[in-house]
DNA sequence: GTAATACCTAAACCTGACTTTAGGTCAAGG
DNA sequence: CCTTGACCTAAAGTCAGGTTTAGGTATTAC
């Protein structure tokens, strides 16, 4: 069992914010002696997954339906699995729009290359759409397909 | 020239946001009769790299900075680029966190399936992190990789 | 015995990107 | 004439995810 500042330590992460996810109810199984918390094992992997889901994209509340979860045992395992399943079609379709501002901004790049080079915009910007260089053309479309 | 309602229609933001963009400086040539905003081409162009730059993820303040730097011609280039050029690394190290989110997503769906067709956990918690199939195995280890 | 720590709470504050509200101007329509 | 609708401003409100502050308790250190 370990103290607030103890755990604090480990995960490198504010004392204020381990308490403001108890607030939200993170640690439903979270222990007190004598109104001291006292985290323990459960906690610990409870800041694990927590560490995860918020690299997901999670929001808190969300999380804090996936710890009452698994507080109540293995009759919610399909919810979880669904709540996964919802994040990972989610993340896929951000992770698509992240790659077309990519491609957009190495468009950008290449463009302000050129404009460098020219002292001026005036020949890339007449280079747009239909007569880009083939080593661009596929950037630039798909920055810009919707 | 267009009205901000105009403006709002074609591009199907609220008037609201309009003006907010102008009052944080989106709009450095704005012009005005009697009060009146009129947008004109510029602003319109304008409009179209604002919503490039939110995708990649940019601040209005430093969205503001980039037009301020288109207004004041070809000297800027250099910066233009670079600020491009940062934050095409930036979105690229961000597509790798969530790249390895997603395995970790990945890696809990497995999971749950295994539980849900096992009715507890016993035996696929047993397998991590060393016993763990060939197929989910690479995901994993991608997952929680630093 | 008192000062420094580590813990506790409730409540206020912060940031970013807007949105909403309250109050005002002006032109057109009935 | 007066209401409706589009425009204007400044200021306050909203939301998430914390952080900070103010005030209190309990233990240990000199």
């Amino acid at each position: 069992m370990y103290t607030i500042g103890q755990v604090a330590d480990m995960f490198g992460l504010p004392v204020s914010t381990l308490r403001y996810y108890d607030k939200q109810g993170l640690f439903p199984e979270l222990e007190r002696t004598s109104g001291i918390r006292r985290f323990g094992d459960t906690e610990l992997e409870a800041l694990r997954v927590i560490e995860c889901l918020k690299k997901a994209g999670m929001e808190i509340k969300d999380i804090r339906l996936f710890m009452e979860w698994c507080a109540e045992g293995p009759s919610t395992y399909p919810k979880r699995k669904a709540m996964f399943e919802e994040r990972k079609a989610h993340m896929e379709s951000e992770i698509a729009n992240m790659n077309r501002a990519l491609d957009m901004l190495r468009f950008k790049c290449w463009y302000y290359e050129q404009a460098i080079q020219d002292g001026n915009e005036d020949r890339v910007k007449a280079l747009i759409p239909d007569n880009l260089p083939e080593e661009i053309k596929e950037i630039y479309e798909n920055a810009h397909a919707r």
